[in-house]
DNA sequence: TCGTTTTATGAACAAATGTTCATGTAATAT
DNA sequence: ATATTACATGAACATTTGTTCATAAAACGA
């Protein structure tokens, strides 16, 4: 528990440190800094800087994966997937809104090879839920448009999140998040526009 | 004319090794073996490196003010400003895609104060957005929903563009300009649902 | 042609940074 | 109480990086 606690600790001091100022920006003396110890301990933590961003990355990326595995193996419609899926990303943002942001934010600091690899699960990604909007509009659930615009639409439109939920301010947001939801995925399907 | 275009082919080859690797990443060395030459030379061309990321990220935030302000100050409706404002995006992306993905990707990076500036005007241009989708919601013109949701998640929705623009290999981006335009504008007031 | 401006270079710098290592202390388990 | 593991430190390192400066070609306008 003592153990867990003080390496729990490392792990979130760190990952907030690098969403507020950047993979590059942060040095591994920030950290021990903030720690109340010194650089070499550090060490102790982790194997290298390169390392940390990893962990960070590719365990909120595979969470990601096997979510949206878990809502295309589900029985329901193309629509209540896309709905689903907008749920998914506010639970997680609610719960790791850091990690989230640097997953937005901090992939291309990766280096070869994982930099691909990583690149390589969000197009898997993005593919599945072109998938699920090609077959909505296929089942004349979904406007008819061009797949590619819509997917990237949708998902650039949940992006913004995580400036809700990463601001300590915004203590508000993890309460609204029924809300949020509900206000996003109308935008999603209806539009801005009145009909 | 020799003497400009070495400027700006100066500022054309920074910018692209920027949006590339990142600012923290990209050093003046880089920059000058890209050019062909040794780092003193970068010198002769920018103040500093900090100096290089501010000319552009000003330049093109002030050039969306000024648009904005143009198309507030016109005297057509609500939803017609919105498109303008779609539109105007779009030309930009296709005309600056890098200084755009700069914008997005690396505000974060200036120093202070002119960070606390960059953001300021980030936020004015916000402020405008809302002022219109609140004044349309006023007038009946658009759904009504929470303001701030629909202001962010409308700018986010236009965030994912510029991948389209800076990747060379896609040139019938900007051929298409037009066709994205129509796709995105149905995207964001018709929303992906049927009706 | 001469003077000025533009473009370029080599050398050097101080500071910052990721990482290693040998060693020490505190905590925990047996 | 002792052996083992977890946590911490100081010192040093090799590189990298932004920047300066004195100086030299090259280009150009007069």
């Amino acid at each position: 528990m003592s153990m867990s606690s003080k390496k729990e600790k490392f792990f979130e001091v760190s990952l907030k440190l690098i969403h507020e100022k950047g993979y590059k920006a942060t040095t591994m003396r920030d950290i021990a800094e903030k720690l109340n110890f010194k650089v070499a301990n550090v060490y102790n933590y982790i194997d290298s800087k390169q390392a940390l961003l990893e962990s960070y990355l590719f365990d909120i990326s595979n969470e990601f994966l096997e979510s949206i595995e878990l809502i295309i193996d589900s029985p329901y419609g193309q629509e209540e997937k896309l709905r689903m899926i907008i749920s998914v990303h506010i639970q997680m943002l609610s719960k790791k809104p850091y990690e989230l942001s640097l997953l937005v934010n901090e992939w291309r600091n990766l280096d070869e090879p994982k930099r691909g690899e990583l690149i390589h699960l969000k197009k898997k990604y993005n593919k599945k839920v072109r998938d699920i909007i090609i077959s909505g509009m296929d089942q004349g659930l979904f406007r008819t448009m061009d797949p590619d615009i819509a997917t990237l639409t949708f998902l650039s439109s949940l992006r913004w999140l995580y400036d809700r939920f990463t601001d300590d301010s915004n203590e508000d947001a993890k309460a609204n998040r029924i809300e949020i939801e509900k206000q996003l995925t109308d935008f999603i399907f209806l539009g801005l526009g009145k009909h």
